[in-house]
Formats: structure tokens, sequence, C-alpha cells
DNA sequence: CCTCATTTTGTGGATTTCCACAAAATTAAT
DNA sequence: ATTAATTTTGTGGAAATCCACAAAATGAGG
């Protein structure tokens, strides 16, 4: 089979029509994404067109298990490192038939990938080199699109801006923006801050930004940066358990920043999931809110990344400024520090600790290093000397408060 | 045995010479007490006396055992309601030998009594009528003592009410004061307030007074009445268990009210117990508190009676405010409270009792009338509806703190 | 160093909790 | 009225907790 020497020196209008163009000379089914996966182009008209493809052309995205599978079997790692076209052997389990790749690139950056899926034949070597000059043609088309991507991008980071900053309130307003932007609507939301250890920088931010337009978990409505922090709009997908939903997508987005790029020690954080625009502020709040309580009790709060986890953490900057006007003075936990001063005993750490662990006995002692039956013996000298009743839950759990409180003061 | 008319018509110069006339003519040591059975003055160079009257001149008041005792038999009530002379029996649980006892009234009042013991000999008929003579006799010189202490009176209380509303700050001025008025001091002390049911009437201020003048189980430094309330500072007997002895007494007090008065359905409190005088005005208004609490959930605090116990209920006017701006939306909570509504089931309830009863199994089943398993079962859906953890001691002291203050606030 | 009070660890048994499973009762919806 | 889902009650056994008692370890003070 011989071609003319560049056979997409014809200009195009469309990307479409580019793809259609590939697959009649390579006789394959053709998908073009950009660098985060979504579809851009694909040939129409194939005849057979594996379950992977399928999904992605209805969903417009790479199904997130895929780009999973892809990156675990190193295909995505090769076509980031280099120009060249890779094959792709079959991958049962996400529904992968046979294919080839080639990634697309703008210097030294790649911009987006060329799909050709071996349908009916296996593609030569010359194939092969055909797909690579025609990730070098795809190169302006997807630029293009890009580009206009990016001008878009400036006027809705600034419009997430004032979001967060309160700047807009009227919900009319919102809602005028948000339509006239194109950025989906969604029943719940939650703003989602990940802290990173220094300042973001363009590279960092790509590859969340990749992570992000690549996962499913979660529907993005706006993202932006603030020095160390990369602070998104998010909508979990379904509204029955968004709290939980959440979680787990910060969870692996921890996971995969740390697989793929290396980035480790990420703080992440989300406010409250609200139903209302005007409540985009409120949420931003709560999620710094979430990050400077973790700062304080790192130990207490590693598990916990949502505002309403918080629990009775939510109100210790309320708590703490009463108790500096001299309020709450727990004389039961005077008596315990004080004892405890005395007698170098443990009696506050191991109240603290046996509360941290829901009262469990076993639990606690482990936790403590010691025997159930010290535990028991402390339990009862508290209850003595902080002349506290412990089958009392209001003042246990006031002088479990106080503890915290206490601590948190310490640390200012 | 004869006397001249009035044997007593002679001037003395002090009640102590009058003692010591009396216990001549009749043989036999007497002891004379005001209204609130403090010693005014006693007979001396007496041979024998009995344990109890050894221990009232000792401490300058009758014990509170004995004046305990002396209620139930029946013998002050009887000396309250007549001007005759009443014969006591030994009771020997309280030391107190055979004795006759007469009171001294001024118009209708009754503000003293004169004791005989009867020592070596029984007062014949003709000794009971002298004693009723030296009782007539007594009234002016103990009436002296009485206007005395009243003017002293309005001046404390004066001062009381200064401290109360903060009106004196300095240490100094106060310390100043408490030892120009004599008032004695105490390391410790607490603002304690009793509230009726109606406006105090002056009746009813003398039977407290009274009942506090007669107890020892704490110190009384000052009182005073503000419409429903009376007001007094307290200090404890120790410094080891502050908070229990006021609660002690607080309890017996109200029990004697009603035993010996009639009078229901007193609400007690106390503030904080402090070391500095600067603090009574803070003591003072944490009692109202605690009396403004008990009014708003009298089922949890009915044993409550200190600010200390009031445990999380200390903040929760402050909580209140917060929640009423916005914050502390807890989505669990509204979740079970959707639930419960849609499916008329006591989720919320069924939590909030379960942590009132310290999350014991037994006792929230037998409170709310269901099976121990019906119990877990409803458990284990308010894990699922609300999406919380019940390992989770943070997230659940969060929920029954926000089941609460929602209470709180439909109470407003 | 010794002594005494306090704290820790150990043992065993009564009691309670936890959990899985199943049957019965109740409720909501067609 | 029938069905299906949810809730309540019951049973039994494993696991955990509680409690009393005792022996060992620790530590402060004379």
């Amino acid at each position: 089979m011989t071609y003319q020497d560049d056979p997409f020196k014809a200009n195009f209008d469309s990307l479409e029509e580019f793809a259609d163009r590939i697959s009649d000379l390579l006789q394959c089914p053709i998908t073009i994404e950009d660098a985060n996966h979504r579809l851009i182009a694909y040939s129409a008209h194939d005849d057979y067109t594996d379950p992977a493809r399928t999904a992605t052309i209805i969903s417009r995205r790479v199904p997130e298990k895929v780009i999973n599978s892809l990156w675990k079997k190193g295909v995505i790692p090769a076509l980031l490192s280099s120009m060249e076209p890779v094959r792709v052997e079959t991958i049962s389990e996400v529904g992968l038939g046979n294919r080839v790749a080639v990634s697309i690139w703008k210097n030294n950056e790649v911009i987006g990938f060329i799909w050709a899926l071996e349908a009916d034949r296996t593609l030569s070597k010359d194939d092969m080199e055909l797909l690579k000059k025609a990730a070098k043609a795809a190169k302006n088309k997807v630029l293009q699109l890009y580009m206009r991507k990016n001008k878009r991008e400036e006027r809705v980071q600034e419009f997430f801006w004032k979001l967060l900053t309160g700047h807009i309130t009227a919900n009319e307003e919102i809602k005028e923006n948000f339509a006239m932007m194109q950025i989906p609507t969604a029943p719940l939301f939650s703003v989602l801050i990940f802290r990173f250890a220094s300042d973001i920088t363009n590279d960092i931010e790509k590859q969340i930004s990749y992570i992000l337009q690549t996962t499913q978990q979660i529907h993005v409505l706006l993202y932006t940066v603030d020095r160390h922090d990369f602070i998104l709009l998010a909508a979990p997908k379904s509204t029955l358990q968004p709290l939980h939903e959440l979680n787990q997508f910060i969870i692996s987005f921890g996971t995969k920043m740390k697989e793929r790029f290396h980035v480790n020690s990420i703080k992440s954080s989300f406010g409250g999931i609200y139903e209302t625009y005007e409540h985009i502020e409120k949420s931003y709040k709560e999620a710094l809110t979430v990050l400077a309580i973790k700062e304080k009790f790192p130990e207490q709060t590693s598990t916990i990344y949502s505002y309403q986890q918080l629990g009775i953490y939510q109100f210790f900057d309320l708590l703490l400024e009463k108790k500096r006007q001299g309020e709450f003075i727990n004389s039961s936990l005077l008596k315990l520090q004080a004892y405890d001063e005395k007698h170098h005993t443990n009696l506050v750490e191991t109240f603290e600790v046996f509360f941290d662990h829901d009262s469990n006995v076993n639990e606690t002692a482990k936790a403590l290093n010691i025997h159930a039956n010290t535990l028991s013996y402390r339990l009862k000298r508290i209850a003595e000397i902080g002349e506290i009743n412990l089958h009392d839950i209001n003042q246990k759990v006031k002088l479990y408060i106080d503890i915290k409180l206490a601590k948190y003061e310490a640390l200012h």
C-alpha cells in the first residue's frame, strides 16, 4: 500500500472530517482525544467498535476505569514520554480491543491522542508512520480548541473567584452566569480544596486538571488555584450519599496524585454540601476551616475531610473565644490536671483516649499500652478525683470538649 | 418553794446575767437562743450539762441534728404555736437530756427560746410558770439584739447587691467591706438561688432564714431576696468536695422547706465555685443561667443544680446564636428528621435517649419501651440513613448536641 | 534503706452486649 | 386484598465488659 507524501496537507473544516480521513486511509475506527481524554472527534460509519470506544463516544470521555488500566499497563506514560505510536493489546476486563495510539504534541507538551482501533486489520509499520503524521497534522486543529478553551477558562476563573469571595450573591445572577458559561448545574455541590506543600506550579496544575478531567466519580463544575491551594466546585453524582462520594473522591485523588505523579502530602478538605449557589462562599470558608483544624488536630482528624465530619470541632473557634474570656472553667479538669501534675499520672490523657475510642475498653487499653484493668482502675480514679459521674454523658462530653479545647488553646 | 411576784423586774446589764438569775432560781442550767437557734446567752457555773448543750455552747448554735430531731418530735412546732413551756424527754441519739423549753414572744412572733436542763431536779408546775415569766422578761433584751442586727442587715444587704451586680470589683475594697461587716471569709464560695413559685413574703423569708441559720452543712455568708428569688452567698465547709456539699445542701434545703413549712416547688441552683470575691457576679449570673436552662430542659436537668454540672448546656446560648445565623447545619440530623417525618419512625428520639442513657442498651430499651434488638436495629438504620459512623464519638456528640440544640431552639 | 500508699497486672466468673438468623407484626402501595 | 418492604420481637451463642479480689510493681517520703 502506498500513500502520497502528506495525505493531510489538505485543509479540513473540522476534526470530525479529519478523523474520517484517517479512518479511510487506515481502514479502522479512529478517535481523537484531548490531553485529558475528553473526546474531541471520532470517525463515523465504522462497522465494529469495542465496548471501550462505544462508552467513550457515548459519554464523550474515556471511562475512568479504562484510563486507570492504561496507566497501570504503562501505555499512557509511554505516550506522554514519546511521539512514537504505541500498540495496546486487548484488555478484556475493561472492554478494550487491540489498538494503536499516538500522542499529539505542541512543543514539549502532549495536547491530545489519536486512537486507531484494530478492528478488522492489524496496522503495518507504514500505517504507524501514517498515524504519526496524522498526529502532527492534528496539532493545529487541537490547539485551536485548546486556545479557545483557555480564553473561556479565564472568564470562568474570574467568575469562580467572585463566587468564592461572595462578590456575587444574587441567585439569579449566579444562575445566569452558569448558563452563559455553559457550566453544568447540579442539585448538590461543595467546595473542595487540595492544599499542597508548596505553591502549585503550572506543571502540577496540569496534572491535577488531568486527573479531574478523567475522573468520573464526581462532576467538576469549576476550579482555580490559589498559591498552595487547588480549589474546586464539585458536585456528587447522586444525592443519596453525597458525603461518602466526595470522601471517596478525595481519597482516590490523593492516591492517583501519588501513584502517577509522585506528589505526596496533599491536605484535602471540603465544606458543606449545599443546594443553592449562594452558599458557595460558605462552603469555601468551611473547607478552609477543616484544613485549619486538621492542622491543629492531625491525629484525631486524619480521616476527616468534610466540614460535616468535623463534628464538635466545628465550633471550637467560638468556644475558644469564650474560654479566653474566662468562661467554661471546668473544675473537674483542673483537679485532674493538678493530680496528673503532682503524681505524674495520665488521668486526663486516659480519659481523652478512652473517649476518642468510643469508650471501648480494649481499644483504649491497646492505644495506651496498658492492661484493661489498669484502664478501669484509672477511670474509677478519674470519677473520684474529678468529682464526675462516668455514667453521665453530659458531664463526660463536657470534660472531653474541655480537654480538646485546652489542647486547641495551647496551640493557639 | 415560793418566789416573789416578779423575780425578773430588776434590770440586768446583760443576758448572761439574766440567764444566771434564772439558773439560780430554778437550780438548773439555762440557755437562751434566738429564733434561729443561735446561742444568745447561757448560765455559768453549772455542774452538769448534756452533750447537746455543750455542743451548743461551743459552736454558739444548736447542732443541726438536734434541731432536726426537735422538729421531728414536734417540740419546735409546739413552741412556735404556744407560749406555754414544753417538756422534752431525753433523746439520747442526739445527746439531749430531759429539759423544759419556752418561747420568747414579741407580738405574734417568736424571737427566741429559753431552755432549762433538768439536770439534778425535775421542774415543778411553779417552776414552769416562773420560766414563762422569764420568757416575758427576756423579750426586751432579745429584741434589742434583734434590732441592732436588723440595722446591720440593711447595710449588708446593700453591699451584697453591689457584689451581685458587679458594682464593686476591686478585691481590696471587697475584703475591707467583708471585714467591716464582720462577715466571715471563706476559701471557696458560690452564689445560690432558690426560686419560689411566687414572690417571697416576709413570712417565707423568715422560714428560709431560719433554715439557713440552723443548717450547718454550709456557711452562709450573705443573703438577700429578689422577688421570686432567695439569693445567698455560701461557702462549703471543706474544699475537697465543694460541689457535692453544695448539692447536698440544696437537696436537704428543699426537703426541709417541704417538711416543715409545706413550701413546694422550689427551683434551686448555684453558680461556679470560686476563690476570689471578684467572681461573685459571675457566679450569680451562672446560677441564673442554670435556672434558665432547667426551665428549658426539665427532664434532663432535674438532678442538676450547679453550673458545673450543666455540662454542655453551658454553651447552648452561644451555639444557638450561631445556629440562628445558619451555622452548624447537620445533614445527618436533617436526613433523620426527614425519615422520621416520612415514615413515622423515631430515629432521632431513639438516638437522643440512647445517648442520654450513656449508650446503655438495656436502660434505653426500657426507657423507650422497646425490645433491645429493636434498639439495635434502629441504631443500624440511624447509621445508614444519617450517614454517620456510630463508633465515631465525635460525630455522635455533634449529632447529640444538634438534637438538643434543635429542641432548645424550638423553645426559643 | 525501709515503709506505706498508690498503681499496675493478673485471674475467674457473673453479667451484658453483640450479632446472625428467623419469625411475626406492621405499614405502604398497587 | 395482596404484595413487598420495613419494623419489631424472639432465640442462642460468641465476645466483651464488669467487678471483686489478690499479688506484684512502683515511687515518694521519712
